[in-house]
DNA sequence: AGTATATTCTACCACTTGGTTGAATATTGA
DNA sequence: TCAATATTCAACCAAGTGGTAGAATATACT
């Protein structure tokens, strides 16, 4: 499932962080290497989950890897936890009204 | 992070049919377990999982253990996606088209 | 041509995860 | 009291994850 991979990859601190940055436009995988504590390799491999996810797309200009965020997989995940919100919203917290009312 | 553990626990299949199950109303635990094609110990395994995130309470009634889904959290995470849906909504979806027109 | 730069690939490690099975605990009913 | 029921706990396993380090690849610069 799709929605799998990207709730999976955006469960992860770092990988939320990155997406963070890639909201304020395209940037190089060194770019990102340099704002995080881990090591160039470890942002490689969250960039190719978010990437997996289709959350983020690259394209390799010469020898440097520029990153862009895709939104329309989020706006997916983002859907599907509004269909709940909104049932939440109006049946749900009226039942638990209900059912806390007599312990 | 609160939201580390929302997402996480919202990215496996199972859980998200369990929650979508728990949307219906109070379940217990074995009701649960009928329902999917795992083991009752590998339900009860992924009901801590949700409880744990904070998504799902129980209340044990005797020897059975009712579940009910507590929406708060999951608000929290359709927050914060919600928020960079706007954002890309607006902002980078112009600044996609831009990027786009020449190559 | 040779060196520096930007990045991935491969291999490894400790830890977590989704799943199982079997035993333990607690409640209910005869 | 004893057996059935509902559930967790503990141990285990295979696969996945976040992290590292080192080697390989491709591009750019002098």
């Amino acid at each position: 499932m799709v929605l799998d991979q990207v709730y999976a990859a955006i469960a992860d601190p770092t990988r939320r962080a990155i997406l963070g940055v890639l909201a304020g436009g395209e940037v190089k995988v060194g770019t990102l290497a340099d704002r995080f504590p881990i090591s160039f390799n470890g942002v490689s491999k969250h960039v190719k989950v978010l990437e997996r996810a289709g959350l983020v797309t690259r394209r390799v200009r010469g020898r440097e890897h520029w990153l862009r965020l895709k939104p329309a997989r989020l706006r997916a995940a983002a859907r599907w936890l509004e269909h709940y919100r909104e049932f939440w919203d109006t049946r749900l917290e009226a039942l638990e009204a209900l059912l806390t009312r007599r312990p």
